[in-house]
DNA sequence: TTTGAGATTGATACTCAATATCAAATATAT
DNA sequence: ATATATTTGATATTGAGTATCAATCTCAAA
């Protein structure tokens, strides 16, 4: 079992929780993708691969990965959530495209400093954060241009 | 008329849109009012004032406004969304505490500043950004220690 | 190995926020 | 007045997520 699995089943039995097949399904399809997805999108994919797995299981459990600090929740301007993994990619943010739905990460350090900063400022014990970037991508500006 | 519902009546026009007694009845409403909102604590306001308007109007209104700039939406962390002027007070961010749900205000920018230097450096046309911090404020801290 | 308390499941119904539909009412231009 | 376009409010519908609950599973103790 690797070093995530291991997190997420010390998290479980530190909360009295059971690793059920279903747990663990969950889990190895979101560590063998690595973007970010949603709930509803992934409850159709475990569907498909266990047609016997019910939706509330799949939301119960991406709230379970998600209090485990394994995934976190991102809005991408959308009124679902949107999920990621928080391991074996390094802390970013993202650029939302408004007109082609293209999403681009960043990771600026100076940016997390300065949030990091503002919290101390306001003697605020920093949970988590977002941010968030809405405009045009390069592609659909120039696409435009040439109109 | 003030120079705030001019711009929205040129807004309206711009898009062959009316002023109605309806729309004018919520823009008054939120100029006079500062903080954040949401549409439906907004509808059960203005139903209080007109028993005869609409649900749908003033989600409706809602929109029309934040399209013409007047209002900006903010999530909070809610699955609902909220808004606020981004005339007559200064554009900031906000710290949400998890514990009592308080709204901290902060202007910042040095933040700002980071913000449109990325945007730029992925050559990424910045139409709009969110930036909020979650954790806990001074007050629940301090409450927290003293159990 | 049984037993039983507690955890988990999937089906279903439900909430909440927001949007779509549409006929009636208003406004505007001629 | 008449034709055209916009807006309205009632209602139904969607979309995302949660609550309920009987049936099932797990596992430690007897
Ligand atoms: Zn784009
Ligand atoms: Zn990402
Ligand atoms: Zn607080
Ligand atoms: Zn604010």
């Amino acid at each position: 079992m690797n070093d995530i699995k291991k997190q997420f089943c010390n998290f479980l039995k530190n909360n009295n929780l059971l690793l059920t097949a279903q747990r663990e399904c969950i889990l190895n399809y979101i560590l063998s993708t690595s973007y970010h997805f949603d709930a509803e999108q992934l409850y159709v994919q475990m569907k498909s691969e266990d047609p016997s797995i019910g939706r509330a299981t799949v939301f119960r459990t991406v709230k379970l990965l998600e209090s485990s600090g394994l995934i976190r929740k991102i809005r991408l301007g959308k009124s679902k959530s949107y999920y990621e993994l928080t391991v074996k990619k390094k802390h970013h943010e993202h650029l939302v495209c408004q007109n082609c739905g293209k999403i681009i990460e960043f990771i600026d350090s100076g940016l997390e400093e300065r949030i990091i900063k503002i919290a101390k400022k306001n003697n605020f014990k920093i949970n988590k954060h977002a941010v968030e970037i809405f405009g045009i991508c390069e592609d659909c500006f120039k696409s435009t241009k040439n109109k």
